[in-house]
DNA sequence: AAGCAAATGAGAAGAGTTCTCATTCTTATT
DNA sequence: AATAAGAATGAGAACTCTTCTCATTTGCTT
């Protein structure tokens, strides 16, 4: 197990971290709650308490390893941070996530909030949609 | 008191529906959870139950009269629906909400749909940052 | 005015998340 | 390698926001 990303993030290299974490480089699903987390590492043999992974989750995020979302539905949906900024479009059937980055959105953005006199901090933007394959059902 | 909007919408004129009709209109803050709502009420001194609150928000809703947010927080904001969509600059010191329209972004957001084989049937952008006031303390 | 379906409201329940605190683990120091 | 001190963990309680349940009340049609 790699402990350095931990320690460069500021954070001791605790057990129930360094799976969060490995788990979270493995999985191929991207886009994932804490509960979700919380299962896949129960299920695969991994004894972690599901307050230690909310705990976990929102440390990672103060240290920018991972990223929140709030996607409509309630819970935080968590995704490991690879560098660059991007927005998501989600299918409201089968819950399929895609990612997009769109310059022009991205300008716009800046300059609505330069005009209303705010000085920007972050901004989300979620589009939700039927995707190709639940159109073709039905 | 004014029936006929509720009549419109196929809702029966309860006063409880009245109320909130009514003092969503009058309000000069467009922006309101449903605990906001609750407690304006309460203190006007109507009797109205926070279920109810909870339930006709929903039903205003559907009915197209009120538009549901889910800015960051966690509770559902709601406001009057009056005719043009737009969106959300919020600042995250002093909760104020300035509203917008860009079409540039508008048609973006279109055109990725259609670029990820996405039927968009809605989306959802909120800036955040700090506002005017909040800039000039400190 | 009467009858009936629909709506209400109080409180219970549910979902997601955070908090509490006794126990365990990590890391620095011998 | 053993120790000490502080940090992290995990079980469950608690909390927030919202929905549900169901006995009672209300609105609307006749
Ligand atoms: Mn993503
Ligand atoms: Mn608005
Ligand atoms: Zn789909
Ligand atoms: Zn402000």
């Amino acid at each position: 197990m790699d402990s350095s990303e931990l320690k460069r993030a500021g954070l001791k290299a605790t057990l129930p971290r360094l799976k969060i974490l490995e788990f979270l480089e493995n999985s191929k699903v991207r886009h994932m709650s804490a509960e979700d987390v919380y299962k896949a590492l129960l299920e695969s043999g991994e004894e972690v308490g599901l307050a230690t992974v909310y705990r976990v989750l929102t440390q990672f995020e103060a240290a920018g390893l991972v990223v929140r979302h709030h996607f409509e539905g309630g819970q935080s949906v968590f995704e490991m941070e690879h560098g660059e900024h991007h927005d998501h479009i989600l299918c409201v059937r089968c819950g399929k996530v895609d990612e997009f980055v769109d310059e022009t959105i991205e300008e716009r953005q800046k300059k609505i909030a330069k005009e209303k006199g705010y000085s920007m901090t972050d901004h989300s933007l979620y589009i939700y949609g039927v995707c190709g394959e639940c159109q073709k059902e039905e």
